[in-house]
DNA sequence: GTAAACTCTTAAGGTAGATTAAGAATCGGG
DNA sequence: CCCGATTCTTAATCTACCTTAAGAGTTTAC
């Protein structure tokens, strides 16, 4: 099992010793998907929290209306759940789905449960996780009533560095809100500026 | 001290004894505010966590460009602080302003910290309050990609009834994320359709 | 290996919502 | 009670972004 990247992920905000970590290991599932298969379909259950190990997931909402909005990508070493089902094991707001081959390290929500009763740092793991998650999505909420879209175009280089050559335009343009003809006509004036 | 409210708040999430409730109540501080004074500004720390017993807070941030952006409003039996200055302890992002005169009961980081070691029930009240506070911005966020000013000013009316009437225009369609004469037109047209 | 199905681009025309301006209504301070 | 400052409205003009359409490029499926 890749477990370095997600022990390297834990340590940035907790210290667990060599028995915590063996039992922490020996509670993830490995899962491959191939590109375009769905980690998690909107209206089942989250039963996993899942660290994408390589590749890349798409998180995204299918309005009523048919189209689909992307509210968030995670590469390698980032987090992907719906964390309001997992936390109330209700039924998802999103589907979660590959867009590259990917690999992630699940953990069910049982499991979880039992990681908390055995090591209380993960309490503080978790509480992080909500927090960051909360003040993240903030950020997003007060960026993108205050900028235009090829302002929020910026924003998402920096953030995801690189992934504008592994993700479909169609994507991208969902992500900042914009359709994929907006999003290219953006393209080409930023590549006009530059000469 | 206007205590019923707020008791009524928290018997919602968590069920206290009566010592519990003494102990609790012996924490809060009561604080009023006339109509345009700040709770908190911007960049100073967010010292206390505050519950509207009557009145209406707004809270808003106040982008580079120097227009404002009203996130939320709290009428009574809401809750509003700078969720993330509160927990870091770092400079607040945003603004909290009375609209109407305003009592609130506050509580500070200091007795939060006491409450969560003597009565391990407001952990479980702390992380529901996370948790909805999250849920709640998310939907927000998908909404606004999903949806036009039109229906935004609709889940608007949903979610705050009557808040129509007490709040300025303004300030209902910087919420909304629309200028004021936008915001008037639409009354306007939804007005005439009623004919 | 080729047809069908997506995806990306370009361009023309359309619309939601911004901006500016100016008058009417309301509010707040002395 | 009055005057200045906000706030709300209406209307004209403008712009960011959408829609539709169509051709070129790229994947996918058989």
């Amino acid at each position: 099992m890749q477990s370095q990247l997600i022990l390297q992920n834990l340590a940035e905000s907790i210290r667990l010793d060599a028995v915590e970590t063996d039992f922490f290991l020996s509670l993830l599932h490995e899962q491959k998907l191939r590109r375009r298969e769905y980690l998690l379909q909107a209206g089942e259950v989250c039963r996993y929290q899942s660290f994408v190990v390589s590749g890349c997931l798409k998180v995204s909402y299918l309005d009523p209306a048919g189209s689909e909005h992307v509210v968030k990508f995670a590469p390698e070493n980032w987090w992907a759940f719906d964390l309001e089902s997992f936390a109330l094991q209700s039924g998802a707001f999103y589907s979660i789905q590959a867009i590259e081959d990917t690999e992630v390290l699940k953990i069910s929500r049982a499991n979880m449960d039992l990681l908390l009763d055995r090591v209380p740092q993960f309490e503080k793991f978790n509480r992080l996780m909500y927090q960051t998650a909360y003040i993240a999505l903030q950020r997003r909420v007060t960026q993108n009533l205050a900028s235009k879209a090829d302002e929020r175009y910026q924003q998402f280089q920096v953030k995801y560095p690189g992934l504008q050559n592994r993700v479909a335009q169609k994507d991208i343009a969902s992500y900042l809100g914009v359709t994929p003809e907006f999003l290219s006509s953006m393209r080409r004036r930023e590549m006009l500026m530059h000469f």
